[in-house]
DNA sequence: CATGAATGAGACTTCATTCAT
DNA sequence: GATGAATGAAGTCTCATTCAT
C-alpha cells in the first residue's frame, strides 16, 4: 500500500486533528460538488466545517491540502468497503459480487467520486501522483479478479485484454456518477443488472444467466 | 438541432469575428488542457491567441464565453466528422464503423475532449444546458444506430437497454482520452479492436468476428 | 559598476514605468520613514503614490521590490551627486571637498538614508547583496581619495589604515542622519567643520587649518 | 538613573518572572538577529525560550514587550560592565581604557547591539523614549570622560566639540557591530588600536603614543 | 478595430492574542 | 502556573474587466 502524504498541522492532539479534518472534509465535499474547488473559498470551507478560518489553517497549510484530504478520505472509505471482497476465488460469481459492491459504492458516494475526478487535477504534483497510485490500485483489484477467472477457466481473455477489461469495468462504474443526469430512468438495481450483463457477456462471449437478474 | 447561444461582440465584421475566435479557441484549448480553466488567465488566452487583452474583450464578454466557444467548436467538429455516418443502415457493420470513427475522433481530439469534460462544469447555467444538449445528441446518435440494428434483427435489446448501451459505447470512448496515462501499452488500433469486441459481444451475447480484427 | 537587478513590470511603456516608480518611491520613502517597512501596507504605498493597489502591482511583483527600488534610487542619486568628485587629485583639499559633499548629501537625503539602512535587511537575499555592493563602492570612493593623498605624501597611512579610515569617514556621515535627535544644537555647517577637523587630524596626526573653517 | 518601565505579568512569583524573562530574551535576541523583529513570531519566541505560547503571554502583554525587555537587558549589561570605569580621573589613559572596554563590550555583545539599533524603532513610543534616554546616558559617559580630560588639560576641546566628540567615539564602536561584513581583515585588537589612534589624534591634534599599541 | 494601463473586489494565508482546561 | 487550540483582523497579491487613446 502506498504511504500517505503527511499534511502538516500545528495542532498536536492527533485525535483532534482527525475530528477537525473529518468536519472539514464533510463540508468541503458538499461545497466542491456544488461549485467546484476553485469557486469554493477557504472561508466557506471553514464555515461549512463549523469553525473559523484561523482554525482551518491550524489543520492544513494550503487550500490544496483540503482537496488532498478529501481525495484521500474517499480512497480510505473505498478501500474499507472493497477490502472485504474475496479476490482469489476466481469465479464469475465473485466477479459479479465485486461489480455489485463497486457500483453500490459509487451510488452511495456519488458526490465524493464526482468531486475526486473533477478536481483532482488541481492537486499539487506529488499529491496527484499519490491519488493516481490509489486509482491504479483499484484497477488492479479488477485485474486480479479477472486474472483469477481466467486461471480457473471461467473466462478466456488474453493478458492485454485483462488489463483493458479492468479499466472497462472501472469506467462503467464512473458512468453512474458522472452521467447521472442521463440515468433518471434507471434504478441503481437496474443499472447494476444491465451493466453486469453487458460486461460479462462482453468478456465471456456467450449468453450468461446472472444470478438475481 | 439546438440553436446556438449567441456570444456578443462589439465588432461588426462577421468574418473577422470568426477568425479571431478561432485564434482564441486554439490558444485556449492548449492552455486549458495544461492548467485548467481556472488557472488560465484571460491575458494568457489573449497572448496565446496572438492579440491583446483589449482585443480579446472585443470578441467576448466574459472569460466563460471563451470556455463556451471552445466547447461549441468541439461539438461543431465532432458533428462535422460524425455527420457522414450512415445511421439508417441497421447493420452491425455500420455500428462497427461508427465506433471506429468515434474512437479515432477522440484520439485525434484528445485534448479538446478532456478540456470539454473537465471544465464544462464552469460554464454558466445556460451554456451548460446547451452543452449537455449537444452531448445528448451525440448519445442519441448511438441510440439510433442501435435501434436500427435491433429493428433489422442484428441485435436484440430491450428499449431501456438500447439507451444504456449507447451511453456505454460513448463512455468507453472517453476512456481513451481520460485514462491515457494507463493506455500506454495500447495503440489506438488495438484499443479500437478490443473495445469493439467487448462492446459488441456485450450487446450481442455471442462471439462475433469483427472485420479487420 | 554592478549591474542593476531588473524588477519585472507587466507594463511595457518604459517611460511610464519610470514615472510610476518614481511616484511610488517618493510615497514609500515617506511611509517607511514614518512607520518602517513592515508597518507600511502595500495599499498605503499605492495610495501615497496616487494610484490603486492594482496599479502598484503592475509595476512591481512583491512588496520587497518597492524597498529595493527605494534603495536603488537612493544610490542612483548618491552616485549622480558624488560622481562629480575629482578622486585623483590626491590633495587634502579635495578630500575636504569630498567630505563636505558627502555630508551635505546626507543632510539633504536624510530620510532616504535612514530608510535605506534601517530597512535594507528586509530585502530579499540577492537584492541585499546588490545593495551591499553599492555600499562598498561608496566606501571604495573614500579609499581612493585617501590612497591618493598617501601617494602624494599629504597623508601617511598604512594600507590597512586606509581601509578602516574610509569606513570611519563613511560612518561619521551616517551619524548625521541617524543621531539627528542628538544633533539639534548643531547646524550642518558646524557639523561638517567639526567632523572634518576630527577626521583629518585623526589621520594626519597634526593640527591642520581647514579652509573655510 | 531613569526609572524602568514596568512590564505587566499575571504571574506573581518575582523570581520566576525573572527566570522566564531571561529565557525569552535569550531566545528572542537570536531570532531577532536572524530574521528581525517583525519576521519573528511570538510562537517562535516561546519555542526558543523553551515554553508554550500561552506561558509567554503570562509574562508579557504584547510582542513589543519582548523587544523592550531585550533592549532593557542589554542596557543593564552595558551598565554593569561599564559601571566600573573611573570617569573622574581626567587622563588620556583612562579614556583609552574606556574605549577599550567599550569596544570589547560591543565585540562580545555584537548580536545584541545590532538587534537593539535595528529594531528599537519598533518599540512603542514610551519604550522608545526610555531606550533613547539610556542611550543618552551612555553618550554622557564619554562626555564626562572628555570633559575631565579637558579640565585636566590633557585635551583641548570646546564644549560643543566635547558633545560631538562623544557621539563620534560612540558611533565608531557601533561600526564594529554594524559593518562586521567589512571588518574581516581586522582582529578586534587591531580595530581597537587603530580606532583609538584615529580618535585620540583627532581630538588631540598631535601624534600620541598609545600604551600597548 | 486594436491596445494596454488602470481598477478594485476578493482570494489565500499569517499571526498576535485570548481563554478554557 | 502552564498549555495550546481557537479566533479573526489584516496583509499581500491576482486577475477579470473597462475604457481612453
Amino acid at each position: 500500500m502506498t504511504k500517505k502524504r503527511e499534511i502538516q498541522s500545528s495542532v498536536k492532539d492527533e485525535s483532534l486533528i482527525e475530528k477537525r479534518r473529518e468536519q472539514m472534509i464533510r463540508g468541503a465535499v458538499t461545497l466542491f460538488k456544488e461549485k467546484g474547488f476553485h469557486r469554493t473559498t477557504t472561508r466557506e470551507i471553514a464555515k461549512a466545517a463549523g469553525f473559523s478560518i484561523g482554525t482551518l489553517y491550524e489543520y492544513i497549510r494550503t487550500k490544496e491540502d483540503v482537496l488532498y484530504l478529501v481525495c484521500d478520505s474517499i480512497y480510505d472509505e473505498v478501500n474499507m468497503r472493497l477490502g472485504r471482497l474475496d479476490l482469489e476465488k476466481g469465479s464469475i460469481e465473485s466477479l459479479v459480487k465485486a461489480l455489485e459492491q463497486y457500483y453500490t459504492l459509487i451510488d452511495e458516494m456519488q458526490d465524493e467520486f464526482v468531486v475526486m475526478y473533477q478536481e483532482s487535477k488541481s492537486l499539487p504534483k506529488d499529491a496527484l501522483r499519490y491519488v493516481l497510485t490509489k486509482e491504479m490500485e483499484m484497477t488492479k483489484l479488477f485485474e486480479r479478479l479477472l486474472a483469477n477467472c481466467v486461471a480457473s477457466g471461467e473466462l478466456s481473455l488474453k493478458p492485454k485484454e485483462i488489463v483493458l477489461a479492468s479499466h472497462h469495468l472501472f469506467v462503467q462504474g464512473q458512468m453512474w456518477a458522472f452521467r447521472r443526469w442521463a440515468m433518471n430512468d434507471y434504478t441503481i438495481q437496474e443499472f447494476i443488472e444491465m451493466q453486469t450483463k453487458f460486461l460479462l457477456q462482453g468478456m465471456a462471449g456467450e449468453k450468461i444467466t446472472i444470478q438475481g437478474a
